[in-house]
DNA sequence: ATAATACTTGGCTATATTGCCAAATAACAA
DNA sequence: TTGTTATTTGGCAATATAGCCAAGTATTAT
């Protein structure tokens, strides 16, 4: 890894790692089918709101959600719906099953 | 998420966590290119022999490299090519660029 | 047997992450 | 204004991660 492509790992890495933990994957699959509210995903995620909010800052640091604020609530939607598409590779990985 | 889907979100977790990180990242993409040894991962990577290893034990517990032992090298590969076509969607991520 | 190379493991410290509670902010209702 | 709901932020303790060094194992060479 040469000292120019570094930050661009570093990048990558950061994206990754924000998907890397059960309850912010949780949200962006739930988000996938929509745009929810922090009370929403609180409730489906059965966790404090501190701490949903905080997952979702950590997603939007990352460049995963957007947030859009409209009365009281703060409504989260994914911003980008191809990182679905490779849950099914995901999932290879964990069943075993050989991935094409 | 109710508690039987919860080990599935775990396991999908702990496969881009393992992912979510630079020198790893850039180990898989290594990996992508053909088999490699520890020897010269370590050299690619510029870190401590110890590091590497732990990185790539990491890896292959997530079930995302193999190893294979021949004489005194360890050779790992990639187990799982699919990983990689979603580094697209992750570069979409972080450059801000729409994605399909 | 001894030495050298390739790698893993143990141990340690520094640092980061997680998740809760409590407090702060913001919008809206009474 | 006061209260209530929705959300974020600060702070903290528990836990996890990262990366180095040193020591251990395994294989091959001398």
């Amino acid at each position: 890894m040469t000292e120019s492509e570094k930050p661009f790992f570093d990048a990558k890495a950061k994206v990754l790692k924000a998907l890397g933990h059960p309850t912010r994957l949780f949200m962006v699959e739930e988000l996938a089918r929509g745009e929810r509210c922090v009370c929403e995903l609180v409730k489906l995620v059965g966790a404090d709101f501190s701490t949903v909010s905080k997952h979702l800052t950590l997603l939007k640091n990352a460049g995963i959600v957007q947030d859009d604020k409209r009365g009281q609530m703060v409504y989260y939607t994914l911003k980008v719906p191809c990182i679905l598409r490779f849950m099914d590779c995901i999932e290879a990985v964990i069943t075993r099953e050989p991935c094409k």
